[in-house]
DNA sequence: CTTTGGGCCTGGACGC
DNA sequence: TGCGTCCAGGCCCAAA
Protein backbone atom coordinates (compact mmCIF):
# COMPACT_ATOMS: atom_id res chain seq x y z
CA UNK A 1 0.00 0.00 0.00
CA UNK A 2 2.06 2.81 1.41
CA UNK A 3 4.92 4.21 -0.69
CA UNK A 4 7.21 6.62 0.97
CA UNK A 5 5.53 9.65 1.49
CA UNK A 6 2.92 7.66 3.59
CA UNK A 7 5.19 5.52 5.19
CA UNK A 8 7.62 8.74 6.19
CA UNK A 9 3.92 10.16 7.42
CA UNK A 10 3.81 6.64 9.75
CA UNK A 11 7.35 7.30 11.21
CA UNK A 12 6.60 10.64 12.08
CA UNK A 13 3.28 9.77 13.49
CA UNK A 14 5.00 6.75 15.68
CA UNK A 15 8.17 8.41 16.86
CA UNK A 16 6.90 10.82 19.73
CA UNK A 17 4.52 7.66 20.66
CA UNK A 18 7.59 4.99 21.16
CA UNK A 19 10.49 7.01 21.17
CA UNK A 20 11.87 6.46 24.69
CA UNK A 21 9.19 3.75 25.99
CA UNK A 22 9.27 0.05 26.52
CA UNK A 23 7.42 -2.30 24.67
CA UNK A 24 5.75 -3.87 27.60
CA UNK A 25 4.43 -6.86 25.79
CA UNK A 26 3.81 -8.20 22.40
CA UNK A 27 0.93 -10.43 20.95
CA UNK A 28 0.56 -12.79 17.65
CA UNK A 29 -2.61 -13.44 16.57
CA UNK A 30 -1.24 -15.62 13.92
CA UNK A 31 3.13 -16.25 13.54
CA UNK A 32 3.14 -15.37 9.59
CA UNK A 33 2.39 -12.20 7.58
CA UNK A 34 3.84 -12.85 4.10
CA UNK A 35 6.60 -14.40 5.72
CA UNK A 36 6.97 -16.42 8.77
CA UNK A 37 7.83 -14.20 11.95
CA UNK A 38 11.51 -14.97 13.01
CA UNK A 39 11.66 -17.56 15.79
CA UNK A 40 11.27 -16.21 19.22
CA UNK A 41 9.87 -12.91 17.51
CA UNK A 42 7.01 -11.68 20.47
CA UNK A 43 9.17 -12.69 23.49
CA UNK A 44 12.45 -10.80 21.66
CA UNK A 45 10.30 -7.67 21.11
CA UNK A 46 8.65 -7.51 24.80
CA UNK A 47 10.80 -5.56 26.96
CA UNK A 48 12.63 -3.87 24.77
CA UNK A 49 13.04 0.01 24.39
CA UNK A 50 12.98 2.43 21.66
CA UNK A 51 15.72 4.22 20.80
CA UNK A 52 14.51 5.90 17.29
CA UNK A 53 12.59 5.55 14.55
CA UNK A 54 13.94 5.51 11.09
CA UNK A 55 12.58 5.06 7.88
CA UNK A 56 14.58 3.68 4.45
CA UNK A 57 12.29 3.63 1.11
CA UNK A 58 9.43 2.09 2.75
CA UNK A 59 10.60 0.45 5.34
CA UNK A 60 10.45 1.11 8.91
CA UNK A 61 13.50 0.71 11.26
CA UNK A 62 12.59 0.63 15.20
CA UNK A 63 15.84 1.02 16.80
CA UNK A 64 16.13 -0.57 20.40
CA UNK A 65 17.98 -0.40 23.07
CA UNK A 66 20.25 -3.33 22.87
CA UNK A 67 21.67 -2.51 19.04
CA UNK A 68 18.76 -4.29 17.34
CA UNK A 69 16.47 -3.64 14.77
CA UNK A 70 12.65 -4.40 14.27
CA UNK A 71 12.08 -4.26 11.13
CA UNK A 72 8.72 -3.53 9.61
CA UNK A 73 7.51 -3.32 6.47
CA UNK A 74 3.68 -2.05 5.25
CA UNK A 75 3.01 -4.16 1.85
CA UNK A 76 0.20 -3.02 0.36
CA UNK A 77 -2.92 -2.96 3.12
CA UNK A 78 -0.61 -2.78 6.20
CA UNK A 79 -1.84 -0.20 8.65
CA UNK A 80 -0.79 0.87 12.24
CA UNK A 81 -2.27 2.64 14.62
CA UNK A 82 -1.85 3.38 18.18
CA UNK A 83 -5.33 2.90 20.55
CA UNK A 84 -5.43 4.76 23.89
CA UNK A 85 -5.07 2.94 26.90
CA UNK A 86 -8.57 1.71 27.80
CA UNK A 87 -9.82 2.52 24.52
CA UNK A 88 -11.30 -0.85 23.48
CA UNK A 89 -13.82 0.86 21.13
CA UNK A 90 -12.14 0.04 18.33
CA UNK A 91 -12.05 -3.48 19.05
CA UNK A 92 -9.78 -6.12 17.81
CA UNK A 93 -10.53 -7.04 14.26
CA UNK A 94 -9.82 -10.24 12.26
CA UNK A 95 -6.60 -8.66 10.38
CA UNK A 96 -5.35 -7.19 13.72
CA UNK A 97 -2.32 -9.43 13.19
CA UNK A 98 0.38 -7.98 16.18
CA UNK A 99 -0.62 -6.01 19.01
CA UNK A 100 2.19 -4.21 21.08
CA UNK A 101 1.54 -3.43 24.69
CA UNK A 102 3.61 -0.09 24.99
CA UNK A 103 4.68 1.13 28.77
CA UNK A 104 2.12 4.12 29.25
CA UNK A 105 -0.52 1.66 28.81
CA UNK A 106 -1.24 2.59 25.12
CA UNK A 107 -1.19 -0.02 22.21
CA UNK A 108 0.17 -0.38 18.78
CA UNK A 109 -2.16 -2.30 16.52
CA UNK A 110 -0.17 -3.79 12.73
CA UNK A 111 -3.38 -4.91 10.85
CA UNK A 112 -2.79 -5.71 7.54
CA UNK A 113 -5.97 -7.58 5.41
CA UNK A 114 -3.64 -8.63 2.46
CA UNK A 115 -0.78 -9.93 4.63
CA UNK A 116 1.48 -8.67 2.21
CA UNK A 117 3.57 -6.45 4.78
CA UNK A 118 6.11 -8.65 6.84
CA UNK A 119 8.55 -7.47 9.93
CA UNK A 120 11.86 -8.52 11.18
CA UNK A 121 14.25 -8.29 14.11
CA UNK A 122 17.67 -8.42 14.11
CA UNK A 123 21.09 -6.93 15.23
CA UNK A 124 21.99 -3.93 13.63
CA UNK A 125 25.28 -4.88 12.67
CA UNK A 126 23.34 -6.74 10.60
CA UNK A 127 21.59 -4.11 8.93
CA UNK A 128 23.61 -4.13 5.37
CA UNK A 129 23.51 -7.70 5.17
CA UNK A 130 19.69 -8.14 5.31
CA UNK A 131 18.46 -9.57 2.61
CA UNK A 132 15.16 -7.42 2.16
CA UNK A 133 17.73 -4.08 2.38
CA UNK A 134 21.32 -4.61 0.97
CA UNK A 135 19.98 -4.19 -2.70
CA UNK A 136 18.09 -1.25 -2.13
CA UNK A 137 18.79 2.14 -3.67
CA UNK A 138 19.37 5.42 -1.88
CA UNK A 139 16.10 7.33 -0.55
CA UNK A 140 15.82 9.98 -2.46
CA UNK A 141 15.05 12.12 0.74
CA UNK A 142 18.75 11.37 1.62
CA UNK A 143 21.92 13.15 0.71
CA UNK A 144 22.91 10.10 -1.48
CA UNK A 145 19.88 10.31 -4.09
CA UNK A 146 21.64 13.22 -6.76
CA UNK A 147 20.75 13.68 -10.36
CA UNK A 148 24.05 12.67 -11.13
CA UNK A 149 23.56 9.56 -9.05
CA UNK A 150 20.17 8.62 -10.93
CA UNK A 151 22.03 9.34 -14.81
CA UNK A 152 24.23 6.59 -13.74
CA UNK A 153 21.65 4.32 -12.74
CA UNK A 154 19.75 4.94 -15.69
CA UNK A 155 21.84 5.15 -18.79
CA UNK A 156 22.55 1.13 -18.24
CA UNK A 157 18.42 0.36 -18.29
CA UNK A 158 16.65 -0.48 -21.42
CA UNK A 159 13.47 -0.47 -19.73
CA UNK A 160 10.58 2.35 -19.47
CA UNK A 161 11.44 4.89 -17.32
CA UNK A 162 8.48 4.55 -15.53
CA UNK A 163 9.20 0.51 -14.87
CA UNK A 164 12.35 1.89 -14.11
CA UNK A 165 12.03 4.41 -11.61
CA UNK A 166 10.43 1.57 -9.26
CA UNK A 167 12.45 -0.86 -9.06
CA UNK A 168 13.50 -0.28 -5.22
CA UNK A 169 17.53 -0.95 -6.04
CA UNK A 170 17.21 2.30 -8.41
CA UNK A 171 15.16 4.72 -5.78
CA UNK A 172 14.40 3.22 -2.74
CA UNK A 173 10.41 4.16 -1.82
CA UNK A 174 9.37 4.49 -4.82
CA UNK A 175 5.57 3.19 -6.14
CA UNK A 176 3.02 3.11 -8.39
CA UNK A 177 1.46 6.50 -7.70
CA UNK A 178 4.57 8.46 -7.16
CA UNK A 179 6.24 6.92 -10.31
CA UNK A 180 3.29 8.28 -12.54
CA UNK A 181 3.34 11.67 -10.48
CA UNK A 182 7.10 12.35 -10.90
CA UNK A 183 6.77 11.59 -14.74
CA UNK A 184 4.50 14.24 -15.15
CA UNK A 185 5.83 16.66 -13.16
CA UNK A 186 9.14 16.35 -15.46
CA UNK A 187 6.92 16.18 -18.27
CA UNK A 188 8.83 12.81 -19.37
CA UNK A 189 6.99 10.12 -21.24
CA UNK A 190 6.63 7.00 -19.34
CA UNK A 191 7.11 4.67 -22.03
CA UNK A 192 10.64 6.68 -23.25
CA UNK A 193 13.52 3.89 -22.28
CA UNK A 194 15.43 5.06 -19.52
CA UNK A 195 18.53 5.00 -20.94
CA UNK A 196 17.03 7.64 -23.49
CA UNK A 197 17.01 10.30 -21.34
CA UNK A 198 18.77 13.12 -21.80
CA UNK A 199 20.87 14.65 -19.08
CA UNK A 200 18.77 17.67 -18.65
CA UNK A 201 15.84 15.32 -18.59
CA UNK A 202 17.19 13.23 -15.51
CA UNK A 203 17.97 15.96 -13.27
CA UNK A 204 14.31 17.54 -13.78
CA UNK A 205 13.34 13.91 -13.05
CA UNK A 206 15.54 13.72 -9.88
CA UNK A 207 14.28 17.41 -8.64
CA UNK A 208 10.72 16.38 -9.59
CA UNK A 209 10.86 12.97 -7.17
CA UNK A 210 11.73 15.08 -4.31
CA UNK A 211 9.67 17.73 -4.85
CA UNK A 212 6.55 15.28 -5.55
CA UNK A 213 7.30 13.41 -2.30
CA UNK A 214 8.37 16.45 -0.13
CA UNK A 215 5.03 18.12 -0.89
CA UNK A 216 3.34 14.80 -0.39
CA UNK A 217 4.61 14.17 2.80
CA UNK A 218 3.91 17.98 3.95
CA UNK A 219 0.10 16.51 3.13
CA UNK A 220 0.02 13.86 5.53
CA UNK A 221 0.55 11.10 2.46
CA UNK A 222 -2.19 10.10 0.21
CA UNK A 223 -5.28 8.26 1.55
CA UNK A 224 -6.10 5.49 -0.76
CA UNK A 225 -8.39 3.06 0.40
CA UNK A 226 -6.96 3.11 3.66
CA UNK A 227 -4.07 4.46 4.45
CA UNK A 228 -4.47 6.90 7.40
CA UNK A 229 -1.35 8.21 10.21
CA UNK A 230 -1.50 6.26 13.34
CA UNK A 231 -3.35 8.96 14.97
CA UNK A 232 -6.03 7.81 12.53
CA UNK A 233 -5.69 11.35 10.46
CA UNK A 234 -6.36 11.11 6.57
CA UNK A 235 -3.76 11.82 4.32
CA UNK A 236 -5.24 14.68 1.90
CA UNK A 237 -1.87 14.47 -0.99
CA UNK A 238 -4.46 12.27 -3.27
CA UNK A 239 -6.65 15.88 -3.79
CA UNK A 240 -3.50 17.01 -5.42
CA UNK A 241 -2.86 13.90 -7.77
CA UNK A 242 -1.91 15.46 -11.00
CA UNK A 243 -2.58 11.98 -13.40
CA UNK A 244 -3.18 9.14 -11.33
CA UNK A 245 -6.52 8.06 -11.24
CA UNK A 246 -7.66 10.44 -13.68
CA UNK A 247 -7.85 9.04 -17.03
CA UNK A 248 -10.35 10.83 -19.52
CA UNK A 249 -9.96 13.82 -17.24
CA UNK A 250 -8.14 16.89 -18.78
CA UNK A 251 -4.69 17.39 -17.73
CA UNK A 252 -4.27 20.34 -15.68
CA UNK A 253 -1.79 22.08 -17.02
CA UNK A 254 -2.64 22.12 -20.82
CA UNK A 255 -6.21 20.32 -20.85
CA UNK A 256 -8.57 23.51 -21.04
CA UNK A 257 -10.22 21.89 -24.39
CA UNK A 258 -9.94 19.13 -26.86
CA UNK A 259 -8.32 15.54 -26.95
CA UNK A 260 -4.84 16.66 -26.32
CA UNK A 261 -5.13 17.31 -23.47
CA UNK A 262 -6.66 14.09 -21.36
CA UNK A 263 -5.06 12.14 -19.11
CA UNK A 264 -4.51 8.47 -20.58
CA UNK A 265 -4.66 5.14 -18.82
CA UNK A 266 -1.98 2.50 -20.23
CA UNK A 267 -0.31 -1.08 -18.32
CA UNK A 268 3.42 -1.02 -18.00
CA UNK A 269 4.72 -4.17 -16.21
CA UNK A 270 1.41 -5.11 -15.42
CA UNK A 271 0.62 -1.94 -13.26
CA UNK A 272 -1.50 1.01 -14.07
CA UNK A 273 0.89 4.30 -15.58
CA UNK A 274 -1.08 7.46 -16.12
CA UNK A 275 0.17 10.36 -17.94
CA UNK A 276 -0.55 13.61 -20.18
CA UNK A 277 0.42 12.40 -23.62
CA UNK A 278 0.35 15.97 -24.72
CA UNK A 279 2.53 17.56 -21.82
CA UNK A 280 5.01 14.34 -21.40
CA UNK A 281 7.14 13.73 -24.14
C1' DC B 1 22.85 -10.90 -16.27
C1' DT B 2 17.97 -8.54 -17.26
C1' DT B 3 13.15 -8.52 -17.92
C1' DT B 4 8.45 -10.37 -17.69
C1' DG B 5 4.59 -12.51 -15.72
C1' DG B 6 2.34 -15.04 -12.19
C1' DG B 7 1.43 -15.56 -7.37
C1' DC B 8 0.47 -14.20 -2.84
C1' DC B 9 -4.11 -12.35 0.00
C1' DT B 10 -8.53 -9.83 0.93
C1' DG B 11 -11.88 -6.24 0.20
C1' DG B 12 -14.21 -2.86 -2.37
C1' DA B 13 -16.30 -1.13 -6.62
C1' DC B 14 -18.84 -2.13 -10.39
C1' DG B 15 -22.02 -4.48 -13.78
C1' DC B 16 -25.72 -7.51 -14.49
C1' DT C 1 -29.96 -7.99 -2.75
C1' DG C 2 -26.69 -11.28 -4.69
C1' DC C 3 -23.18 -12.92 -7.46
C1' DG C 4 -19.28 -12.67 -10.48
C1' DT C 5 -15.44 -10.07 -12.24
C1' DC C 6 -11.95 -6.87 -12.03
C1' DC C 7 -8.85 -4.05 -9.70
C1' DA C 8 -5.69 -2.43 -5.98
C1' DG C 9 -0.46 1.46 -3.12
C1' DG C 10 4.36 -4.27 -3.05
C1' DC C 11 7.38 -7.68 -3.35
C1' DC C 12 9.37 -12.39 -4.53
C1' DC C 13 10.49 -15.87 -7.59
C1' DA C 14 10.57 -18.74 -11.59
C1' DA C 15 11.01 -18.70 -16.38
C1' DA C 16 12.63 -16.90 -20.69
Amino acid sequence: MPELPEVETIRRGLAPVLTGRTLARVVLNRGDLRFPLPKGFAHALSGATVTRIDRLGKYLLVRLEGDRIWLIHLGMSGRIRIADDGDDGIGIGVHDHVIVTIDDGRRLIFCDPRRFGFMDLFAADDLVRHPRLNGLGPDPLSATFSAAYLAGRLEKKAAAIKVTLMDQAVVAGMGNIYASESLFRAAIAPTRAACGLAAKEVSRLAKAIVAVFTEAIDAGGSTLRDHRRPSGELGEFQSRFAVYGRAGEPCLVCGAGGDAGRIQRIVQAGRATYYCPSCQR
